[in-house]
RNA sequence: GCGAAUGUGGCGGAAUUGGUAGACGCGCCAGGCUUAGGACCUGGUGGGGCAACCCGUGCGAGUUCGAGUCUCGCCGUUCGCACCA
């Protein structure tokens, strides 16, 4: 073994070592247990970043872990390479996106490969490959055939100038990022998946979920968003016309509250009022002018306009004067709303704003009631007031007899509503899998025969930014249709990339297989037992997969399994501190943290560009992110300080699913960690080869270090394998590290203990830093692959103790400490606590009332 | 706006089931060593106080023998909001 750490040379060889082996490359053993363990795959953006260390580092860690537990263990890895980023940079570079996406891959492949991951590269697959998107088409057109996609109209943002649909991120204050033009809202055709079909289902599965984060359960439980109330229909007669106007509401119990009902802009009954009202007509046209995303119109300011119309109220026939407001949805419930000012907060923000009346109809335990200013009371459960016949009867009972009524009139009944809406699939992009419809002017749309398929995107088109190149594309779009056999377009629609990563968990299991999606292997592997990603994917990516797999399982694809992922971690953010300037004409312009010096000068702390020694200002700590210029190129740290470093690293800085913080100083400790550990095996095996440990012989200080290696053993098998705390797994490994380096090395004895407590190090650390203690396994004499080794388990002998340390409180403040035998019994500790000479000096003066004790611990004395 | 998290020394964080607050690391201070190295080693390091002790986990209340942990209210930060992936 040598005296240095080399870590360049070290990786090579153990990298060289499992690859020569194939030491990742799994197949199917059905006498063996497996684990699936599967990070989200990236998208190949150009480089790898610190978010993708991190998450593939957590996974590689379990994955690592559990192969030293005997599983039979599949840790796949490919490419989400269809998207957006892929038409910028061919816009930007004059490239067609499959070249730059296959040049990314190819880089970001060498970097994982860096890394040292455990990775089954045998099974890789991209997106973007034929190969792989064929099994969307196909699959897209059993779903058809089923009636699970289907057509409808939907809104997008229309870029007039650009003449292209515009993705929601395309979009700068309700104008277009190339051109600057006001963005317009368009209804066109669009293919959906009906997932609201699988809602209640995908709902209460979420309960029996039990290795998901409840924060995850909880917010795709509030995206799903079951909500049990009353469709209430106000009847109207408009120009001669009896309609029913439908609202949906939670709040039945407040219907003899309601003085206005507001329903959305693109409302039938809204263009209808439009008809003849230029200045509602522009008024609506604002409205469709205005923000498509949720959060915005959630946040605008809220208008409205009378329609001059009005409808009947069910119960009271009163008329109720019809309103158009910017924050009704039309995707949600009815498109409509009926206004209850006096009882939830919008409505009367509402009504104050446009002088219409608040009519409080429920009573809250007896406060009084003023329209001057909203109380978040206002909006709670109460009994029925100035409501006539519902007086006095509480939520429960008055919703039963408002919808009672109701449906007596015809006019209403309890129904179930969900936030959760299909899923439009349809997208005007080139760089996408094609959806496999042909359009027959004779037929109509018409799908594509399976023994025509895949539907192959050519690969030589440059994006230009105006529509979707598909349009222009004549070899593309010719074909003759299935059914006449004349002349007929092709559709240039592709699919939403998140059709892509909804079942390539499932593809993994048989990427090899040309003649079909999935087979019989896919019984073996899945579901995935480990899932790890970004905690952004907790609601959409992860919704989108739990759906998919359903309706796999419908068309009788896959059996056995309705959830893909037994077990999800989600890991936080990776940020860094991010420095700027602005400029003369007032743009912002971020610098790298790598080329900006930090110091203190005269206590305070300042931050310099290095280039040019001017000053900038520090933006905080925030998400690494290109826009901000704050990444660290993982790239050249593994070049300077090796993967065990960057690995070590990202997991002890912080917990996996919390945010982690960049810090230069940080990494060092981390590489100077390595390096002591490198340190105590080299000086170890230096002196020869150790003694066999003989545990009958040990002394008190040999029993105490032999204690401390087999817990902090323990310990680490808990926190990776139970808890995921790597950072605390690693915390320990330090102390024992800590210890062993103040340990005596005088007698053979010693250095037993010495040998067991280094190699107990060196397995613990092993999953996370595999190249260094791939190395100091043999150099600790073994002629095995540290790799092959199962993880070893705990020695329960070396843990035992003659006497315990028990902490003694007086009024729950900590006064002393006493040492007892192990198994001391409870009047053993209380007189030992009582005749503590400190604890005495407390509770003179006063009587002890009480005395608390909790075997093993603590004693508390209540005076 | 809605939904979900989160808040502890100078900094990242630990405290797993309500039981010693600050493990481990960074930084800083002092000393040592020197083959001057990306060094390394030893000791110290929440605040106040000479000390005995006192104070201390975003803010304000509460439950409890005992609260960083549980409950209620507020404030700040982060993530998601359906065409970024």
């Amino acid at each position: 073994m040598q005296e240095r750490y080399e870590p360049a040379a070290i990786e090579a060889e153990a990298q060289r070592y499992w690859d020569e082996h194939r030491s990742f490359e799994v197949t199917e053993d059905p006498s063996r247990e497996k684990y699936y363990c599967l990070s989200m795959f990236p998208y190949p953006s150009g480089r790898l970043h610190m978010g993708h260390v991190r998450n593939y580092t957590i996974g590689d860690v379990v994955a690592r872990f559990m192969r030293m537990q005997g599983r039979n263990v599949l840790q796949p890895m490919g490419w989400d390479s269809f998207g957006l980023p892929a038409e910028n940079a061919a816009m930007a570079n004059g490239v067609p996106p499959a070249k730059w996406t296959l040049d990314n891959i190819a880089t970001m492949k060498s970097q994982l490969k860096a890394l040292g991951f455990a990775i089954d590269w045998s099974r890789e697959l991209a997106t973007c490959r034929p190969e792989y998107y064929r099994w969307n088409q196909w699959l897209f057109l059993r779903m058809l055939e089923k009636g699970i996609a289907y057509q409808k109209t939907g809104i997008v943002n229309w870029d007039p100038v650009d003449k292209t649909v515009l993705a929601n991120e395309q979009v700068i204050d309700g104008r277009g990022w190339r051109t600057g033009a006001l963005v317009e809202r368009r209804e066109i055709p669009m293919y959906y998946l009906k997932i609201t079909d699988f809602a209640e289902d995908l709902l209460e599965a979420l309960a029996h979920l039990p290795g998901w984060p409840e924060r995850v359960r909880a917010m795709q439980a509030n995206w799903i968003g079951k909500s049990e109330g009353v469709r209430i229909g106000f009847p109207y007669e408009i120009d001669g016309v009896r309609g029913v106007l439908h609202a949906f509401t939670t709040r039945a119990d407040t219907v003899m509250g309601v003085t206005f009902c507001a329903v959305a802009a693109e409302h039938p009954l809204a263009t209808h009022a439009a008809a003849g009202n230029a200045e509602l007509a522009a008024f609506i046209e604002e409205c469709k002018r205005g923000p498509t995303i949720e959060a915005e119109i959630a946040t605008q300011e809220k208008k409205g306009m009378a329609t001059g119309l009005s409808v009947r109220h069910p119960l009271t026939g009163e008329d109720v004067p019809l309103w158009v407001g910017n924050y009704v949805l039309m995707s949600y419930g009815e498109g409509a709303v009926m206004g209850v000012p006096a009882h939830d907060e919008r409505d009367f923000e509402f009504a104050k704003k446009y002088g219409l009346a608040v009519k409080p109809v429920i009573d809250v335990d007896g406060r009084p009631y003023s329209t001057e200013a909203w109380q978040s009371w206002y909006g709670e459960h109460g009994r029925c007031v100035n409501s006539g016949k519902y007086d006095g009867l509480d939520f429960q009972a008055a919703v039963d007899a408002v919808s009672a009524d109701l449906e007596r009139l015809k006019l209403g009944e309890k129904r179930i509503t969900w936030r959760l809406r299909d899923w439009g699939i349809s997208r005007q992009r080139y760089w996408g899998c094609p959806i496999p419809i042909i359009h027959c002017e004779a037929c109509g749309a018409v799908p594509v025969p399976d023994d025509q398929l895949p539907v192959v995107l050519p690969e030589n088109l440059v994006p230009d930014g105006s529509g979707n190149p598909l349009l222009k594309d004549a070899a593309f779009l010719a074909c003759t249709c299935p059914r006449c056999g004349r002349a007929a377009r092709r559709e240039t629609d592709t699919m939403d990339t998140f059709v892509d990563s909804s079942w390539y968990f499932l593809r993994y299991a048989c990427s090899d297989n040309q003649r079909s999606a999935v087979d019989e292997r896919v019984r073996y592997w899945l579901p995935v037992d480990q899932y790890i990603g970004g905690i952004e994917h907790a609601i959409l990516h992860l919704l989108y997969s739990r759906f998919w797999t359903r309706v796999m399982g419908e068309l009788g694809l896959i059996v056995g399994f309705k959830e893909p992922f037994t077990h999800l971690f989600t890991q936080g953010m990776v940020l860094n501190e991010a420095f700027f300037r602005k400029t003369e004409t007032g743009r912002i312009e971020y610098f790298n943290p790598a080329d900006v010096d930090v110091s203190v000068r005269d206590g305070r702390r300042v931050a310099v560009l290095r280039k040019d020694g001017g000053v900038v200002e520090s933006a905080g700590v925030i998400t690494m992110s290109k826009s901000k210029n704050n990444g660290v190129d993982p790239q050249v740290l593994v070049d300077e300080l090796g993967a065990d470093t960057a690995r070590l690293f990202t997991m002890f800085a912080a917990p996996p699913e919390q945010t982690l913080e960049w810090s230069d100083e940080g990494v060092q400790g981390a590489f100077r960690f390595i390096k002591r550990l490198w340190k105590a095996v080299y000086e170890h095996v230096s002196a020869g080869a150790a003694a066999p440990l003989d545990k009958a012989r040990l002394s008190e200080a040999q029993r105490s270090i032999r204690r401390q290696a087999h817990h902090t053993l323990g310990k680490v098998t808990d926190d990776i394998g139970r808890r995921r705390t790597f950072n605390t797994a690693i915390a320990a490994v330090m102390e024992l590290l800590n210890a062993l380096s103040k340990f005596p090395q005088q007698t053979p004895l010693d250095r037993g203990v010495m040998q067991e407590a280094l190699e107990i190090a060196v397995i613990s650390l092993s999953p996370i830093v595999p190249h260094v203690t791939h190395a100091l396994w043999r150099g600790l004499g073994h002629s095995t692959a540290l790799i092959d080794e199962p993880w070893p388990s705990v020695d329960a002998a070396a843990l035992e103790q003659s006497s315990v340390q028990m902490v003694v409180q007086v009024n729950g403040k900590l006064r002393s400490h006493i040492t007892v035998s192990a198994g001391a019994d409870e009047e053993v500790v209380r007189k030992a606590a009582l005749a503590d000479a400190h604890v005495q000096k407390f509770i003179a003066g006063g009587t002890v009332r009480k005395l608390i004790v909790v075997p093993g611990k603590l004693v508390n004395v209540v005076v």
